[in-house]
DNA sequence: CAAAAGTATGCAAATTCATGCAAAATCCCT
DNA sequence: AGGGATTTTGCATGAATTTGCATACTTTTG
């Protein structure tokens, strides 16, 4: 078995269980502890994992939500805010995502804009509601718990009946060749639909994901109308992106 | 079972009990108090949390000042929490509404309880989501951002979908005469949907609310099946209510 | 103040880890 | 396809971490 088909069948793992032990994994894949170890120390190095003693944990399972917790990337991501924020008109209907990056963005809105935010998201939600000329609309459905957002059939539907201006995505992985992908298939259904209704599409992402791809494809670059990174649009990793006609970078 | 997997299982309990202690960890964790210790030791270092003899607790609680953390009648609210989580069973569809009353009683709900609950709040949909064995779906809409909960149309058409088996709501005023009321409009609108779309009703509220009257009548009192206040059922200040037959006093 | 409850410390057993090394597998180039 | 370079793997060793217990100490409570 190659090292690589381990890394994957270890990330889907820690994905289904938020942990593994390496005892578990050294049985599963019938290789040595000290294979595993070396594994989960490369997949942490990675960012992708979270290496403790006796196995792994997914980094995502820490909420997002549990008071002073830091934002990883925190610098970045205010940058990246400040740039998207631009995009916002007065009067505009925009659709926004969740995660740690779009709040960010939903806390530095200037407090005189006008406008109104459709998100999917609880907790942006309520941080898009301190903002007194913001008109909040939350797209309900089951929750999901370890995204935190609004998912399944009755969001995609009340999607389909939505004309935004303007939608705001995180996104797990991008690339040229993989397009934007996530690793959750219920959040992906999200996303595609939340693509599908607006006119404009902007991806907000940190450099550290750029030119990775996560197993579940949302779409392809071409469909980014918008790319906000915490980089200047002329640095050299994004030169790649620049090649393509369709994403404006910021 | 990993020393961060318990630590994350700990920072729960305190984000929704507000305090631990080291006797209960060690028996929900299935380890002895000794390493109960050192784990409260460490996140105490981690600035985590605050450990006291005994136990640990909340740092946002400790200082109310800073956070959301100021609850009125917190204790008054904590005994209706309780009285209220004992009439949740297995598999119910239970609608649970707004306010601080109802965000004691989400976070009390004990942790092996299987039921889905319909909220129309952000706030209690986020806190109901910590809980392992619940289903969350929220009912989205215009965020009414005095009250932070889902107003408007939009809601009041999804509430007549749905027939839950009970439904939980606070209220601003409560009297014989005057039944239930209220002082905002659309947050009326949405409580007289609730209460129309549940096989029963329950109503939360602080005995100092008793015998008030808002400008805006959600129902009679005929319509509660549940009243349940910090008070013991016996009590005088609730003889009156006792004399209507319906509402059950808790 | 005295009992009860909670705590710190040292210690030993069990588990897990890092490192070096040699065998095996894989890659790469002709 | 062949052979050398590179990577990967399993094992051995000693080090480090984690855990429960015993003991003595401190805090809380009535």
């Amino acid at each position: 078995m190659l090292k690589e088909e381990r890394h994957k069948i270890i990330l889907r793992e820690i994905n289904l269980h938020n942990k593994v032990l390496s005892n578990d994994l050294s049985e599963l894949l019938v290789v040595s502890e000290d294979t595993i170890r070396r594994d989960l120390n490369e997949l942490d190095e990675q960012g992708l994992v979270l290496k403790v003693h006796g196995g792994a944990m997914s980094k995502t399972f820490h909420y997002p939500f549990n008071g002073q917790n830091q934002v990883y990337a925190l610098e970045a991501k205010q940058i990246i805010a400040d740039k998207t924020i631009a995009l916002f008109k007065k009067d505009m209907l925009i659709l926004i995502e969740g995660g740690t990056t779009i709040m960010e963005i939903a806390k530095k809105i200037p407090d005189d804009l006008q406008a109104t935010f459709l998100t999917v998201s609880p907790q942006v939600a309520l941080t898009l509601a301190e903002h007194e000329n913001i008109d909040v609309i939350t797209i309900g459905g089951r929750l999901a718990k370890n995204a935190n957002i609004h998912t399944g059939a009755s969001v995609i539907n009340e999607l389909s009946n939505i004309r935004p201006d303007l939608c705001i995505i995180g996104t797990n992985g991008i690339s040229v060749q993989g397009g934007l992908t996530d690793s959750d298939w219920e959040v992906v259904q999200v996303i595609k639909a939340m693509i599908h209704a607006s006119r404009k599409v902007a991806v907000v992402s940190i450099a550290e994901k750029f030119n990775t791809v996560q197993k579940i494809k949302i779409s392809d670059i071409t469909a980014v109308d918008y790319l906000i990174t915490e980089l200047p649009p002329d640095s050299s990793v994004l030169s790649s992106y620049n090649q393509k006609v369709k994403p404006m970078l910021l």
